[in-house]
DNA sequence: AGAGGTGGCGCG
DNA sequence: AAAGCGCGCCACCTCT
């Protein structure tokens, strides 16, 4: 007897008469599928449709649950799908499946002991002879329609591993290993006649990427198709591997191969900005890419997801290939080239069906191939140059910074009490705590219990119902300080945030991410957001195969914007700093969406949305609004532009200005708000009905965004599908012209000969950062300014016809931090650098 | 010790 | 009735 339906192993018992539920289906089957808890009828019934429709025999099953009590009040801990695990083995040792599909978290704790369902799903865990396979539940996937074709997806790849079918019409071919000078004379002659290449290297992980000197290249991989003949073929060559015939002329290697690949006419890989990076650096050749499947498949969905590997079981039905790659250089050389290979072979036949896929979405295809693969290209040049660190100052300012904090945490120090006090905070242990000044245990009994200050806001509730710990965040603490006699320490710990943050977040990793020349690098992200966005930060830890701990790389887009800070970074020796905002572009672009009559005019006559709604704010003249108060405008406007409602207008209000709104005052500001911009709430209706007919809303230039959340039964998802809906073509519309003012602007300096003098260091949204050689800063301002408001540009490549005026506004200096805004007249005036001293 | 989840905050 | 959107990183806590 397996079941126990007396059982009190867990809290789960209580409050239900389904204690202890069997599992049923076929005695010998040799599929179980494992739900989080005993399924409803209908759940049932569900899940059995989706199964079959993936292709899995329902008479092969035997239906289980990781936990046996079917309770819905209580919320089940990782304690108490342990306490129900025994149920669960002896299910399994009875039936003995051969496999088993875990759906939720719960499933894959139960059965594999691992947790974190969103990293393990897709990817099968062998035990004995069983292989599980996690993926999510139908739940989460009816909460989240968006869900829905990535569930879909691992059914059937579930399907075709239980049927022991070999993946349809994929067969991989032989490909040539590089072990002789014979064999390397001859993949010469082969890559010379191929007209496609899809590439892969593997490296391994260094801290610096590529420009660690420590940085080697382990093995590089292609498939390609010959001209001729149009066969396709494959080469391995073991580059710095310990059986490596190359191993002390992997560079020799690379610059023997890589020129030629180079000008193969069709060159393609996934998210090849990283691979050409690394080949870049150490063959001296840039290899620009004509396709990415990265890229490809993020642009036909951005919600799926895009590593070659699920893409490679979701479109082709492959297994996943090469899982657990700790460390290469330990492992086979034939493991590595085979693994090596098959992201090349496997990406080659994602590229055939992406392609197809964007050919039939001709505004699509055009996005990826005069948008995206220039700007991927583009970014590779910015990534590989980095952006020059001012080691001296960082030198000078992080003692600053770190004292700056000594002296406030010293303040504090006054109000900690003894550690002998019989109520200094404990922790699961028992054992007192340390002092800790971050948002932690002791801090928050020290404000809280030992100071006495009142608790306003708490975290989120307990998964048993408990309430939240106090929130200590800063506008919980400006609060506290907005009372008649606020408590000394809380004005100290505000001092204390910002100067934490300032050491932990950026002084200190700073000072280990520079490289020889001073340069610190990171890593753009063409497919990181679901707008169209860029993302920066460190390489993406599926590119590197070891330790993710030890890679690392700055935020570009997160520096503050205090010059004490941004001011680290500046143009390297020789050159001058040059940034060029948009200005207000998102209030632009959403006033030629919306077709916004007052905003087109207001920008037409060149005025300031952010100062109107300024002077409304303060209810005073316009050469009265400070800067700092036109700054604080800007939440409000970009608050109520997307959707914000009258009561997160009230919190914003009283953050960013201390003035206090009622609830009637707030709801008749955003009434009067939508009454200056009469077409704003007309075109949030027309994306409304858009996302509900289409579960999908297109930017002006036919960017898509997906949004299957919008038939979510939880009127919350929906309500947020709809806010997404009216943000998304205005987010990703402004991002597009980023890209394409950075496309547009390497055009230009290719034509003027200015390639070698002139170098783009990055995009912060709707930024540009560059530097110049002093003696050609003057035309590069210029050349840029002229390359972003070219709107003329957006309609040859996607037929837009922009009726709303775009600027771009230029600052320049040594650094980042403290360069001058110029005038429009200053930058077009030849003599403003030097008038600046800006010319050595 | 490492991983996941959460809160908090940097940027646009 | 009520509702900003988009990111990445650090620190902490909990759990294994």
């Amino acid at each position: 007897m397996i079941y126990d339906s007396a059982c009190t192993k867990c809290k789960l018992h209580r409050g239900t008469e389904s204690v202890c539920d069997p599992g049923f289906g076929q005695a010998q089957a040799d599929i179980m599928v494992v739900s989080k808890m005993p399924n409803g009828d209908r759940y049932q019934a569900a899940l059995e449709e989706d199964l079959a429709q993936a292709g899995v025999d329902l008479g092969r099953i035997y239906w289980a649950s990781a936990l046996k009590c079917r309770n819905f009040d209580a919320n089940a801990s990782n304690a108490d799908v342990k306490a129900c695990k025994p149920y669960l083995d002896a299910e399994i040792e009875k039936v003995q499946p051969r496999y088993i599909l875990s759906l939720g978290n719960e499933a894959l704790l139960a059965t594999t002991g691992h947790s974190g369902i969103t990293k393990w799903r897709g990817k099968p865990v062998e035990l004995g002879n069983m292989t599980i396979f996690p993926t999510i539940s139908p739940a989460a996937v009816l909460a989240r329609p968006q869900n829905r074709p990535g569930y879909q997806a691992d059914l059937k790849f579930f399907a075709t591993m239980a049927n022991g079918q070999q993946a349809e019409g994929v067969k991989v071919i032989t490909p040539d290993t590089i072990l002789s000078n014979d064999d390397l004379r001859l993949l010469k002659v082969r890559l010379k006649d191929a007209k496609l290449v899809y590439f892969d290297i593997e490296t391994n992980i260094v801290p610096l990427q590529e420009f660690d000197p420590r940085a080697r290249v382990i093995s590089m991989c292609g498939t390609y198709v010959s001209a001729s003949t149009g066969e396709v073929g494959g080469f391995r060559i073991p580059l710095y591997h310990p059986e490596s015939p190359w191993r002390t002329q992997w560079r020799s290697m690379l610059r023997h191969v890589v020129p030629i690949m180079a000008k193969i006419p069709i060159r393609i890989a996934h998210n090849g900005k990283f691979d050409c990076r690394w080949l870049r650096k150490h063959s001296g050749v840039h290899i620009t890419l004509t396709f990415d499947t990265m890229i490809g498949v993020h642009l036909l969905d951005e919600n799926v997801q895009k590593g070659l590997k699920p893409q490679g079981t979701m479109r082709l039905g492959v297994a996943p290939w090469g899982v657990d790659t700790k460390d290469l250089l330990s492992m086979p050389i034939e493991e590595v080239l085979e693994y090596n290979f098959l992201d090349t072979f496997y990406g080659y036949l994602i590229y055939l069906q992406v392609r197809e896929e964007l050919i039939a979405q001709p505004r699509l295809l055009r996005i990826m191939m005069k948008l995206l693969m220039p700007a991927s290209n583009n970014l590779t040049t910015a990534e590989g140059n980095g952006v020059w660190l001012d080691v001296e100052r960082l030198a000078e300012r992080t003692p600053i910074a770190q004292a700056k904090l000594d002296e406030i945490e010293n303040k504090v120090r006054a109000y900690i009490p003894d550690p002998s006090i019989e109520t200094w905070p404990t922790n699961k242990a028992g054992k007192k705590v340390e002092v800790n000044l971050n948002a932690s245990i002791f801090a928050k009994w020290l404000l809280f219990d030992h100071l006495g200050l009142p608790v306003l806001a708490r975290g989120k509730e307990k998964p048993d119902g408990r309430p939240g710990d106090p929130s200590m965040a800063e506008g919980v603490l400006l609060l506290l300080n907005d009372v008649p006699k606020p408590h000394p320490v809380v004005q100290t710990m505000l001092d204390r945030i910002e100067w934490q943050k300032a050491m932990s977040s950026f002084f200190g990793p700073y000072s280990g991410l520079y490289d020889e020349n001073q340069k610190v690098h990171t890593s753009f992200k063409l497919t990181g957001t679901v707008t169209g966005r860029l993302s920066s930060g460190k390489e993406d830890a599926s590119k590197l195969s070891g330790r993710t701990s030890s890679i690392r790389g700055v935020n570009l887009q997160q520096v503050p914007r205090d010059p004490f800070i941004r001011g680290l970074f500046g143009a390297s020796p020789g050159r001058t700093w040059i940034e060029a905002d948009f200005s207000q572009v998102e209030l632009r672009v959403a006033a030629f969406c919306a077709k916004e009559r007052t905003m087109i005019s207001l920008y037409q006559q060149g005025a300031d949305i952010h100062m109107v709604t300024a002077m409304r704010m303060t209810g005073k003249a316009a050469k009265n609004i400070t800067k700092e108060e036109r700054k604080k405008a800007k939440p409000v406007n970009f608050g109520f532009l997307y959707g914000m409602g009258w009561l997160k207008f009230i919190v914003t209000a009283f953050n960013n200005y201390g003035v206090k709104f009622s609830e009637a005052e707030a709801k008749a500001y955003r009434k009067a708000y939508f009454d200056l911009y009469p077409d704003l709430l007309a075109w949030h209706e027309r994306q409304r009905r858009l996302v509900h007919y289409n579960a999908r809303v297109q930017s002006p230039i036919g960017r898509v965004r997906h949004l299957p959340d919008i038939n979510s039964p939880d009127p919350k998802v929906r309500a947020e599908a709809e806010r997404q809906a009216i943000n998304s073509p205005v987010q990703g519309l402004a991002s597009d012209m980023a890209l394409a003012g950075m496309n547009l602007f390497v055009e230009r300096l290719t034509t003027e000969g200015l390639s070698d003098k002139v170098s783009v260091l990055g995009l912060v949204h709707d930024a540009i950062n560059i530097e110049a050689d002093d003696d050609v800063a003057g035309r590069a301002m210029v050349l840029l300014k002229e390359s972003m408001e070219d709107m003329d540009n957006m309609r040859r490549l996607f037929g837009l016809d922009m009726t709303v005026p775009i600027v771009a506004d230029v600052k320049v200096g040594r650094h980042w931090g403290d360069s001058v805004e110029l005038t429009e007249e200053q930058v077009y005036d030849f003599t403003t650098l030097d008038k600046m001293g800006l010319v050595a």
